[in-house]
DNA sequence: GCCAACGTTGGC
DNA sequence: GCCAACGTTGGC
């Protein structure tokens, strides 16, 4: 079993957003490397931190567990989409998405500068100087650190 | 809004 | 295959 960080702008698509819905297909994966990692490596019940980017304190704000194997991203084929891809066939596919399944909401969203500061969370790819994968893998030892932090939050909240 | 870092495209 | 130009991400 493996674990993963998906980014999301919260006011694109936020983890009470996954909670009400309860279920998503994680559209609109347009780089590489982060299709690659949902289309070659995500397993049904991986775990994946649900991070929010591009917002006031940028946070990971819950949990979220993948949910189907890779399928292309719907998408991609749709002209009125902002994600429409003309290079895209449906005989040859570029881009996929996985089902993602809510798992839990922080009571306390953990934010980025917070991570910043703890030692435990040394070389992990979010923290990275410039990084902006919006797909990556997260060590077990990093993703049982960020729950039990939270978990902590959440009792002194 | 600024801007550093990054990924992709396309001319050569 | 190189690399400049461009567009995007995302923290601040």
């Amino acid at each position: 079993m493996s674990y993963w960080l998906l980014k999301s702008e919260p006011t694109s698509y936020s983890t009470g957003d996954l909670r009400r819905e309860g279920k998503t297909a994680w559209e609109g994966v347009r780089n590489f490397q982060a299709r690659n990692f949902l289309r070659d490596s995500m397993k049904v019940g991986d775990l994946a931190l649900f991070y929010h980017s591009a917002t006031e304190v940028p946070a990971v704000a819950g949990i979220a567990r993948i949910a189907s194997e890779a399928y292309p991203d719907p998408t991609q084929f749709d002209a009125k989409s902002m994600y429409f891809d003309p290079t895209a066939t449906k005989e040859n596919p570029r881009w996929y998405v996985v089902d993602v399944e809510f798992a839990e909401a922080f009571a306390q969203p953990l934010a980025l500068s917070k991570l910043h500061d703890d030692t435990a969370l040394v070389g992990m790819e979010l923290l990275r100087r410039g990084s902006r994968l919006s797909v990556q893998p997260v060590t077990k030892e990093h993703f049982v650190h960020i729950k039990k932090r939270s978990a902590r939050a959440l009792a002194a909240a």
